[in-house]
DNA sequence: CGTCAGACTGCAATCGATTGCATCACTCAA
DNA sequence: TTGAGTGATGCAATCGATTGCAGTCTGACG
């Protein structure tokens, strides 16, 4: 009988109550220790073996200068021996925090909508990195648009939420932050009103340095490729208006073509564009996986004039620099971002007063345009 | 006043152990109540509103046969209205179980090393994805390659462990399986004598779906890029060279270059062979990231001969076939990947004997070769 | 009217840690 | 000898839920 087919055996009789507050210690076989599968050491077994009270345990562990160094010393290599780790869940319920703050994805629900746009998962990574370093646990959630209060709810343990992308759910996460005081963070546009506290980049002003580049070099007809119902891309579509503004050039309405964030849609809709032989001589994806598709689909084309019609994207996704040629786009530091989340985040739970932050995009001109 | 000064305040007082037991429920402005910011409602809370006891509160969340149609849907009115959610913390430490799943993730802790690797992030994703169907949480982890044991045992709450990437830890990993009972599965090469649980492609034959392919159309120079060191790589370059033995192609050691899966190797890589002017007549590029470098530094050339070189890449990350060129490159299906590490995982939680898993590879032509 | 089954509900122990306060041993001065 | 003072340790309550068992109440039946 094997340590696995023993641990099967276990789970089997726990799951009909047998084993609710069974001792098994070890597994032999022909009479030597194979693996010891006891129970996870608790607090008070370490006690026993050191011969003092589990409060002395926990004073050690925990570095108290009540206890005596010598006690203290050996305490600490009984625990180390016996591979002992204090049980999370005990010490959080008891201490009424669990340095761990909960990043919740929302998701359409459609079949194979996953967490796929390099953004978000870049940003996530970002999120990570700053949270781990000042030693809080991640819990990801990818929840669905109808689902995602009651997922929240539930992790009510958590000392935190970051919500990456208000997209369409700015009403939902506005009511929400009422009713909740659990410190939260968004990642998107701050928006006239809201209650939630939000960090993201100044998409207006994205849109405009976007547009200015491309209007400053000649082009008078430039396509906007986004769902301007969306907060974030409304935003830039109003600095690509603003630009226009500035320069004196008039905006069409017909250059303004809808599309989601996903990559398909961007090449639905360039069909239809390169169909109707729309007059456009540049392009202004809302995100650089658009772009890139953008830039696929022009290339298909085979003709040189649609080749070399420059694009500009938005993001500044790691691909965008690698992508040959290079995308020129509107940059939002991802680690900037990530990390001015997590500070934010991290005040709000010390209790300080906190604004919705505003970071400043920057154009990186590449090849693309 | 406003409701966050006193929230601050509160935090404060907490800090200096005056507010340990102290309830605050409203913040009034002008006698007029601005926000509830009570503390969170207990299972006693809803009990004493709706007059029963914990228990019966318990029992009919719980949606126990126990407690009485009528009482049960009063409560849960009451739990609802009240936006009462369980404590999570109190709940697993009773039931001693959490239904949280932790997903490892090492990296070095060189300066800007961070999880950037597309494939891992989309795995990640993929792994979060078949955690949420199944109603699990996942615990994101990234660990510096010294101290990840540490951090697995301080989360010893969780009901199992995925590592993502067994890299170069896997002596490290095979000794911490031994000592450990926590159900754990590694995304990884299959290797001979390993004690744990591991799921991953078949590298070997990858590598050799690749060579093959390149072999087949007359190349006989084909450069290997990557780091033999490396589990998955070293089986990749095995492929390889089975490919180049079947096809009675000798394999010569000089176009086996040494090569990181940062980017940055991959750059200065190929600034060596290009440099040395070593002779080659395709590329296989131990994943998609490096054949993307390999392909920018092949265009930077400028030489037509350069240019029109074949690369295959190994992954098929979403990138990959979004490319201009589309990259042709191994896939490993990164949803299935995920799919089958969770299940392997939960077969484990239910005491299920597994066995490590090995998926099928599959060549994707596209235009880069 | 007594009794008993059956349907609910409550009491109290439990999960594994932390911590205010009490206690104990010991030293030293009065 | 006694009392104060100090340093180290233990006792027991506590965090917020779950659940075995015991208790209560109702109605039915003899």
């Amino acid at each position: 009988m094997t340590a696995s087919d023993i641990r099967g055996t276990i789970v089997q009789l726990r799951e009909k109550s047998l084993l609710w507050r069974t001792k098994v210690d070890f597994v032999c076989e022909g009479g030597t220790l194979v693996r010891d599968i006891s129970k996870k050491k608790k607090m008070s077994d370490i006690a026993r073996l050191a011969g003092v009270s589990e409060s002395t345990v926990s004073r050690a562990l925990a570095d108290s200068p009540l206890i005596n160094a010598k006690t203290k010393a050996r305490i600490r290599a009984i625990a180390a021996e016996q591979h002992y780790a204090i049980n999370r869940q005990a010490q959080n319920l008891r201490l009424q925090s669990s340095r761990t703050i909960s990043v919740v994805i929302p998701v359409d629900h459609e079949p194979r909508q996953h967490v796929s746009d390099p953004f978000f998962l870049e940003l996530i990574g970002a999120i990570a990195d700053a949270l781990t370093e000042a030693e809080y646990d991640v819990l990801l959630s990818r929840v669905h648009r109808e689902s995602w209060r009651a997922k929240v709810m539930s992790q009510n343990y958590v000392d935190g939420v970051v919500i990456i992308g208000q997209s369409d759910l700015h009403q939902d996460i506005d009511e929400f932050s009422r009713q909740t005081d659990i410190p939260m963070v968004v990642w998107g546009a701050k928006l006239a009103g809201q209650n939630y506290v939000s960090v993201g980049t100044d998409n207006r002003k994205g849109g405009s340095l976007a547009s200015e580049y491309l209007l400053e070099r000649g082009h008078k007809r430039i396509l906007f490729l986004g769902d301007c119902q969306l907060p974030e891309v409304g935003l830039r579509y109003q600095g690509y208006c603003d630009a226009h503004e500035a320069t004196g050039v008039a905006v069409s309405a017909d250059l303004c073509i809808p599309c989601s964030f996903v990559r398909e849609s961007a090449e639905q809709a360039m069909h239809k564009v390169l169909d109707t032989k729309l007059d456009f001589d540049a392009i202004f994806a809302a995100s650089d996986i658009l772009a890139s598709e953008v830039i696929k689909q022009l290339w298909a084309t085979n003709s040189r004039t649609m080749r070399s019609i420059p694009v500009v994207g938005f993001d500044d996704i790691s691909m965008a620099s690698h992508m040959a040629p290079a995308l020129t786009t509107v940059s939002q530091n991802i680690y900037v971002a990530g990390a001015s989340l997590v500070d934010n985040l991290l005040r709000q739970i010390k209790g300080e007063p906190v604004v919705s932050e505003v970071i400043q995009p920057k154009l990186k001109i590449r090849s693309s345009a």
